[in-house]
DNA sequence: TGACGAAACGAACGTTCGTTCTATTATCGG
DNA sequence: CCGATAATAGAACGAACGTTCGTTTCGTCA
């Protein structure tokens, strides 16, 4: 990796900790050329534009969440034992991993009403995490681990909706019992599926 | 009411339509006055601080999400029903409302890792309506309606967990079916609760 | 109707934004 | 170790931001 390579990577590594507390769109050239110590224009150079800025960001949050949680999570048996891993570790090794909590969280609200290559992307990875949360579950289903009638879709809605309802209670409200609340709604969707 | 407070009336509107699509930050004193057709300078009168905007439309939603919710609602029998009547009212008048779907879902994720009187108010009016909420389930717990070893927080914390979901799979995601996905959960969740 | 306060305006302020130049410094293969 | 090329810096840009100011228009009541 050469020198440009290497300063680009620190440079989104830095924006990805300041966009997970301030939003892709107050991520600024200026504030992340303060926090790296370099220019607003040396840093403008790697990107050439804020939108390709924007997307590199989104995609090295997408690599350190399969770095995190996804690849760690492959030593578990396919199945339930490996949907456990994945949340877990989504609870305690990836939304306590960058400043402002899960980034993608942060992200979504700010995405949703807008159009362009940096929200199609960002949909599409959540659309990727959904599936890949599905066929772990029909995974399950053919191991005998989940009911043969099981709805997907209506698991993968569930599951998605603990995460969420963490980030609200205990980030915004303060509620210090947030990660056992969510636990305790995993086990129970779990106890429901078998 | 005087003029002035007429058309204040109607600039906070205005604002809160936009505010829902692009958030508190991003609902700008000019985007504002063209949206009402009134000079930067005589909207910006009426607020004297762009603070004092954004907390109004705050309290606008607020205002609104009672008018539309928790008022109609009260009209059904304290307890279980009542807790129907807000859950399907918050799905069918409340997210459609404004163009941007749930603007405390929009508002949520710019205010979780800021500070100040703006993010105060927003977190005292979450707070509100947990605890609204958990009263709802409490009532229905003493009615004989729900079981009386419910977990309330519990409760209240899955039951917000659905119309976060429906938000991210429904107005992100684009699935059709968020909604009949929101509202069988919350049938499960009911049938769990009894 | 005339006068006075409230409401709205247009212009400008100082900042900050993303972006574009040009010039300088660092890197690294031949 | 030199020379081409990549990397960074500095200064400046036009636009948009929130905010202020002085002036003009509007409502309203004596």
């Amino acid at each position: 990796m050469g020198k440009g390579e290497e300063t680009k990577q620190a440079i989104v590594d830095q924006a990805l900790e300041l966009a997970s507390t301030v939003g892709l769109d107050k991520l600024t050239i200026g504030a992340l050329a303060g926090a790296t110590g370099m220019s607003k224009s040396g840093l403008f150079a790697h990107f050439r534009s804020k939108e390709q800025l924007q997307l590199q960001v989104l995609v090295q949050a997408r690599q350190r969440f399969i770095d995190l949680v996804i690849t760690p999570a492959l030593t578990q048996p396919r199945g339930e034992a490996r949907l456990r891993a994945i949340f877990e570790r989504t609870l305690r090794d990836w939304d306590g991993d960058l400043p402002g909590g899960c980034i993608f969280y942060a992200v979504a609200a700010e995405l949703d009403d807008q159009s362009g290559p940096t929200r199609d992307y960002f949909v599409e990875t959540q659309r990727e995490h959904a599936n890949t949360m599905r066929r772990a579950a029909a995974i399950a289903v053919e191991e005998g681990q989940f009911r043969k009638d099981l709805d997907l879709d209506q698991f993968v809605f569930e599951l998605g909706s603990i995460t969420r309802a963490y980030h609200h209670f205990g980030r915004l409200l303060g509620r210090p019992d947030a990660a056992q609340r969510a636990r305790t709604m995993f086990e129970g969707l779990l106890a429901r599926s078998h």
